[in-house]
DNA sequence: CGATGGCATTGACCTTGGTCAACTGGCCCT
DNA sequence: AGGGCCAGTTGACCAAGGTCAATGCCATCG
C-alpha cells in the first residue's frame, strides 16, 4: 500500500499517534486499510474477535450495547481524528470488541492491525505512554458517565451536554448545533426520545433556549450552569 | 526501607506485577509505603493530585463518587491483591484522582510513588504490557456496568451480582457470604438499601433464595440464571 | 403532485424505584 | 438491665421517566 504522507499527518491528530516517532508512524500507515461506510454500515459487533483498530477520517461512528430487547445505549460517539478499539488489544487471549460499532453518517477509517501495532509498542515506550494517556482519559470519561447515570437526573444529563456542545469562547454565541438526529442524542444520555422532547420543551417554556430544528440557541447560559452545578431546584411553571 | 522478599511475592498476585522482571520489581519494592487504615478512614479524595498508587494487601476499600447531595455512587470495590490509581498516572499535566477512596474495613495498603513507577516503565515494555493489560480490563468492566446500568433494571443487577458471587465450581455450595454491609452493595448497585431489600424480599418468597442476615443460600441458581438472562418477566405473586 | 416513511412532538397512563417514617433486632457501653 | 445506636426491614406514598398511541412535519420518491 503506497500513501501520501498526509496519511500521517492525519494520524497524528489522534492523541494516540501525536507523539510517536516519523519512522514508526511511517511504518504502521503501510500496513493500514481504508474503510468506507454508509450511514447505518456496521463496522463490527459485540465480542467479535478483535484484530485490528481504527481511526476516523471523516463522519461519525457510534459505539453501543443492545439490551436483549433491542434498547440501545451509546458509549460513545467518535468523532473525526479520534481512534477506538486500541484498549481490547490488551485482554488477553485473544480479544473481543466489548461493543457494537455502526456509522451515524457516511464515514472514512482507517483500519490498523494491532499486530503491526503491537510491534511498535514493544520498540517504543513513547508509543506505549501515548496508548496509556488514551486509555486513561477514556477510563476518566467512562467513570464520569456513571457518575451523571447514577447521580444525576435526565434533566441534568442534557444540559451538561448542551453545554458541552457550546464552542469554548464563551462570549461568542451560545449557538448548539446538533450534529447528530435527537434520537442518537437520547441513546448517548439514556434517556427516551419523548422524554428528551420533554425536557427541550420544559426549558424551551422557561425561555432558558431556543429550540429550531436541530438547531439550539442557548438564551441563559448561567441560568443553565446553575442548573447543573446548585442543588435540584426542578418544578414545571 | 528494608522489606522481606515476601512483599515482592505478594505484589506479584496484582496483575500488573505478575510478569515484571525480579530486580524491577525489587527496586519498586524498596520505594513503597506502608498505610494502615481503620475502617472508615479516607485514602484520597476525588480531584486530589495523585501522586501515587496503591495495592491492597487486606482489608477492603471503596472507589466512589458523591453527588453534590451527598448521595455515593461506588464505582468498585477493591479486594486484596488489586491495585488501584494506577491509570491516574497518564493523565497529562499532574493527574487529580477521579474518584473517592475510603476503607470499608480495617486495611493495609503499599503506596507506590508514580515517578519510581513510572521510571521503571520507561525501560520495561513488559511492565508496560502489564499496565495496558490492566487498564484495558478495567475500562471493559466500566462499559458492563454502563450497560447494567442503564439497560437493566434493579432486580437484574443484584442477581447479576448474587451469582458473580457464587464460586466458580457450580455445583459445590450455592451459598453467597456478603463481605460488605448492605448498604455498601446497595450503593455499588446504584439502588437504595430499602430497594435492595425489598427485591431480596421479594426473591425469598418465590423461593429463589433464603437470606440469613449477611449469609444467603441460592435455592434455584438456574432460575436465578433465567431472570437475568431471558426477557424480564417481573411481577409480584 | 400526492404518497410514503422516518423523525419528532405531545398527551394519557403506568411502572419502577425513591423518599419518608416507623419499627425491629442486635450489639455495645455504661 | 436499661439505653442508645446502627443496620436493616417494611409500609405508604410519590415522582421521574418509560410506554403506547395519535399526530405533525418534512424530505424524498415515484
Amino acid at each position: 500500500m503506497n500513501r501520501p504522507p498526509e496519511a500521517a499527518r492525519e494520524l497524528r491528530r489522534a492523541y494516540l499517534f501525536a507523539d510517536m516517532a516519523d519512522q514508526h508512524l511511517a511504518t504502521l500507515v503501510q500496513g493500514m486499510h481504508d474503510i468506507h461506510l454508509n450511514a447505518g454500515d456496521t463496522l463490527f459487533r459485540h465480542s467479535q474477535p478483535a484484530e485490528r483498530f481504527f481511526f476516523l477520517r471523516d463522519g461519525m461512528v457510534k459505539l453501543f450495547r443492545l439490551s436483549p430487547e433491542g434498547d440501545e445505549k451509546i458509549i460513545e460517539i467518535m468523532q473525526p481524528g479520534q481512534t477506538f478499539a486500541e484498549a481490547v488489544m490488551f485482554m488477553g487471549t485473544q480479544g473481543r470488541y466489548p461493543v457494537n460499532a455502526e456509522a451515524v453518517s457516511e464515514s472514512r477509517l482507517y483500519a490498523i492491525e494491532q499486530k503491526a501495532f503491537l510491534n511498535l509498542l514493544r520498540e517504543s515506550s513513547d508509543a506505549c505512554f501515548g496508548l496509556l494517556g488514551s486509555m486513561s482519559r477514556r477510563l476518566h470519561m467512562l467513570v464520569n458517565q456513571i457518575e451523571s447515570l447514577t447521580l444525576q437526573n435526565a434533566t441534568y444529563r442534557l444540559v451538561a451536554y448542551l453545554l458541552e456542545q457550546i464552542p469554548r469562547d464563551i462570549k461568542t454565541s451560545p449557538e448548539v448545533q446538533l450534529t447528530t438526529p435527537k434520537g442518537v442524542i437520547a441513546a448517548r444520555l439514556a434517556i427516551q426520545p419523548e422524554t428528551l422532547s420533554r425536557i427541550l420543551a420544559k426549558l424551551r417554556q422557561r425561555e432558558l433556549i431556543e429550540v429550531h430544528g436541530n438547531h439550539i440557541t442557548v438564551r441563559n447560559v448561567q441560568a443553565l450552569r446553575d442548573l447543573v452545578h446548585l442543588p435540584p431546584q426542578e418544578q414545571a411553571p
